[in-house]
DNA sequence: TCTCAAGTTGGACGACCGTCCAACATGAAG
DNA sequence: CTTCATGTTGGACGGTCGTCCAACTTGAGA
């Protein structure tokens, strides 16, 4: 391959690995089908990282990163009340969801496996951080735009809904029922409205 | 292996194969590893089974009955009322997850991975089913022991608990925070709450 | 142009995989 | 006791796995 700085390989196998994963699962990401899948030899592999677990775990912290941030431009709802802005962000995540089903199975599927990997540790804050952070400024943002204030922590709230997009993806995987996501969606947003002040209060 | 009715064989082989998940996660469960921890001899898998997927198949649709059922006899609260009866309950099953969060960890890994062979599938109701029965029980058993009735059907209520279960045990695994978990339980039974027409009404 | 250290490659290795099936054990029928 | 259909076993097979490393390419310095 041609001359190409480290950073610049670790990326592209990076992606290279969120692709196989989408398309063949977890148990799919051998060695090989990442290489392949980068148009790389197989020895570049353990050039850019120590072993492929390795290069699973650093794809499962580029997920948090990227797949939250793909979130991001759906809470930009207009002018409408807090709870109408939230349940359309939130909607918005379920059709995207149900258009992707297998890029968001990916991103569970390497995020469990990390999960794993860290199960016998410390109190670990973990990796999830990003994700926190990002929806506790949607939250924010969607808050001022309505001119409410939250009556609890933000970062509590982002929590609460981080998980239930989480509980969202599993359930809608397991039965791919999209009617019930969306009635999900919209419990979850009545449920974060309830946590508001009066507005201009 | 003395005589065995096949069927009981199959059991074994599936609760086998739940020890070697929660033991080694997905990727080490292996016909080997599976007949190892059964004690039987190799060949016993594919004479009970097909093929090592239908075992993992047969394993995870166990799991939405065995694992839910963990969780019957976590509302059993005393007269208290509703919101407080359904926190007691989410607050317990997140102190199960807690304590046993390897068992959790392989229901969900054996969940997604049929999930996964289900990606191409017509609308499939799936094997979720038994368990938003069961919650959907709970849940009408809560409602009837507060003299409350449900302003939504119960249905709908129970998918969108179940989806928060989901959410709450990804997330703990994701940070381990106990602390955190408790609150989404609290939370996710406040917004359960809110869905009940007044006491004795 | 020649040298050589650094970067890059793909074949080789041992281990483990799922599956199959020829050989073996078993217990009822004759 | 002998026969034999049925149930059971574990070794063998072809394949894929992750990892390593000897050989090759590259481009800057002498």
């Amino acid at each position: 391959m041609t001359r190409m700085p480290v950073e610049q390989r670790r990326a592209a196998l990076v992606e290279a690995t969120l692709a196989v994963v989408e398309r063949d699962g977890l148990a799919g990401a051998s060695a090989r089908a990442i290489v392949t899948e980068a148009g790389m030899p197989l020895g570049a592999l353990h050039y850019a990282f120590a072993s492929l677990d390795d290069l699973l775990a650093a794809a499962a912290a580029a997920v948090t990163e990227q797949e939250r941030l793909a979130v991001q431009h759906l809470l930009a709802a207009p002018g409408a009340g807090l709870e109408d802005a939230l349940a359309a962000g939130l909607s918005a995540y379920v059709d995207l969801l149900a258009a992707r089903p297998a890029r968001e199975l990916a991103f569970l599927e390497l995020t469990l496996q990390a999960s794993r990997s860290r199960l016998g540790d410390p109190p670990a804050p973990g990796g999830y951080a990003p994700a926190l952070a990002l929806m506790a400024e949607l939250l924010a943002a969607a808050a001022a735009a309505a001119g409410v204030r939250w009556r609890e922590p933000v970062d509590a709230l982002a929590r609460h809904a981080v998980a239930m997009l989480d509980g969202i993806t599993t359930t809608w995987l397991a039965d791919h029922d999209t009617d019930a996501a969306h009635a999900t969606a919209r419990f979850l947003a009545r449920a974060l409205a309830a946590c508001v002040t009066a507005p201009e209060g």
